[in-house]
DNA sequence: ACTCGAAATTAGCCACGGCTAATTTAGTTG
DNA sequence: CAACTAAATTAGCCGTGGCTAATTTCGAGT
């Protein structure tokens, strides 16, 4: 039985990383150095920077100047953030909140929702889409 | 009419350095480094090194091994970060989150949330003290 | 095979916000 | 008023996550 690694908790910016790369691997089938840069409004610098040091967490595999893969515990981090940004841009959205600010502040705030708040506003925004006339009430 | 000063984001550190202090001051009539920093959980050094830099931005006013005030503009910040934290807290609350997540997550969500979100949960939130028939629906 | 431009990497820099260890200050106490 | 202690400060360090500039690699196209 190997030593348990430690849970560390992952940055904001590893997941912002992650997320974006399984979107782009989504909707392009391939996220490339260039593509995360633009797409996160940052270097190209500190992409490959950024990358080679989730390669060496374990998070995806990278080959300079190739590409790269997400692994498991990569993808499986990814695909928690998407969820978590989806649900709060869903419940914004029942709001009435502006789009632009719906952005701005789910990318943010995703970042701090632990399990349980994600699930209590789930259910919030399961009642909320099924009752409109209470949707009236907030404008 | 002077230069207009811009607008510069106040980071997460600086505003819960901030509420903490107003806090401080509201229940022990004033905030001394060592306060700070036992109530933050951070060394006192850093603390120094913070309201330094905060009396520099002006939101505070520092003498040397004597005490701080918030100025106008520090206690405006402190007054809203506290106001956006009570609201997250007393909304999650309603929600049936419980305590100790509520303070974990409201400590980090508070930073991201902008004016019109604010509103609109508020607002929210106001519903959901009215409406203990939905609130139950939530469990 | 060579050349050329885009993509990627490296090197070196920076601000932020933490830390510990060492030192200085101020207030209390004998 | 001297000594002691708690509080505060300074000095020096570190990791994170950005940046620009310079260099290297790759892949087309000729
Ligand atoms: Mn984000
Ligand atoms: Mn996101
Ligand atoms: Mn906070
Ligand atoms: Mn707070």
């Amino acid at each position: 039985m190997p030593a348990k690694t430690i849970p560390s908790r992952n940055s904001a910016a590893v997941e912002d990383y992650l997320e974006r790369i399984l979107e782009l691997i989504n909707t392009k089938g391939y996220a490339r150095v260039v593509d995360i840069a633009t797409s996160l409004a940052i270097s190209q610098a500190s992409v490959t920077n950024m990358v080679q040091r989730l390669d060496g967490e374990g998070l995806l595999q990278y080959e300079k100047y190739r590409g790269l893969v997400l692994t498991t515990a990569g993808e499986t981090l990814a695909r928690n953030i998407a969820r978590r940004h989806q649900l709060l841009t869903d419940f914004l959205k029942l709001l009435g909140v502006d789009d632009r600010v719906i952005e701005h502040d789910v990318e943010g705030m995703e970042h701090h929702i632990s399990p349980p708040t994600l699930r209590a506003i789930e259910a919030l925004t399961n009642q909320l889409k099924r009752r409109p006339s209470l949707r009236a009430r907030l404008k």
